[in-house]
DNA sequence: TCTTATTTGATAGTTCTTTTCATTTAGTTT
DNA sequence: AAACTAAATGAAAAGAACTATCAAATAAGA
């Protein structure tokens, strides 16, 4: 923990731009909350816990730095909000997501399944890729009795 | 043309809704600009220029009845606004794209090059994966010679 | 035709996010 | 250490995208 927040640091200090408490805060905040999909919401309100005095705006502005730095990630599962998560340790690009239909859980994929596809696609277009999003949409273990007919899920919850 | 137009609005009066002009135009708006990745705004000004009376919120709801009835697909490039795309005739899911840091256009890849690693997802994950969205973010074909370091693009316009 | 239900347009309201701006904090220079 | 400069913050206003409300218009059914 300490580890990466000071390794968050530098890469901060490397731009000309400080680890403020506010700042630290933050971060700690979405390596406690690693797995969670943290809202900007979310993370304010965690944030509150530690340091009270906090503001919203200044939430916005710190994981907006953090995404510019690539040391978090933007996601959007398509309800309205953004999402933030920590980019794996080392990772060239992030996971994918497997969103579900029924429960609105979002679990995570470790691996990545793109490579062999990304060679492809890079030759066919000619196209560049520097990074990729992938989510499927369905119905996760946990709720595939109670689901009879997944078709019927299309369209829902998620955009 | 035309016949689309009669195919939907055959789907729409199967769940007892009408086609009534104003649908009929957004339609055909979102028919004419098939490759075009439109937002609710475009739609509405493209639609005013056929049917001038028609209200903002009516293209809102138009975009979501169609949307419930798998007649377009919502999109979301992480700019802040929902696309709509329409739904490839026949296709069991829709196509990937492909997203230019650079200059921000959208092309498609219209082939499924998930089919195997769905099944490996399904499988591994016990999920059961109804739908997805893969989207490659990088630099096109015509974006080639201008950007120097696509890396540096990494957190640029697009989530 | 009369009745009933659907659809619409205008507008107000929400929600999420960004901007503004005065104040605070931190780093630099003397 | 005091004065100066720049960066960062909090509160609140503003903005953007979308949704809900409601009276009027349209269409369908009795």
């Amino acid at each position: 923990m300490e580890k990466r927040v000071n390794q968050i640091k530098q890469q901060l200090s490397a731009h000309n731009y400080k680890l403020t408490p506010q700042r630290e805060a933050t971060v700690r905040v979405l390596i406690e909350n690693e797995e969670a999909h943290l809202s900007a919401e979310d993370v304010y309100l965690l944030v509150k816990e530690k340091a009270p005095e906090i503001g919203l705006a200044t939430v916005y502005r710190t994981l907006e730095l953090l995404s510019d730095l690539s040391v978090i990630h933007k996601l959007n599962f398509g309800d309205g909000v953004t999402r933030y998560e920590f980019r794996a340790e080392g990772a060239e690009h992030h996971h994918h997501h497997l969103i579900c239909l029924n429960c609105g859980e979002v679990d995570e994929i470790m691996e990545d399944l793109l490579t062999p596809i990304e060679a492809k696609v890079e030759e066919e277009y000619q196209f560049q890729i520097v990074d990729h999003r992938l989510t499927f949409h369905g119905v996760c273990r946990r709720c595939k009795e109670v689901v009879a007919d997944p078709k019927k899920l299309v369209g829902a919850r998620v955009t």
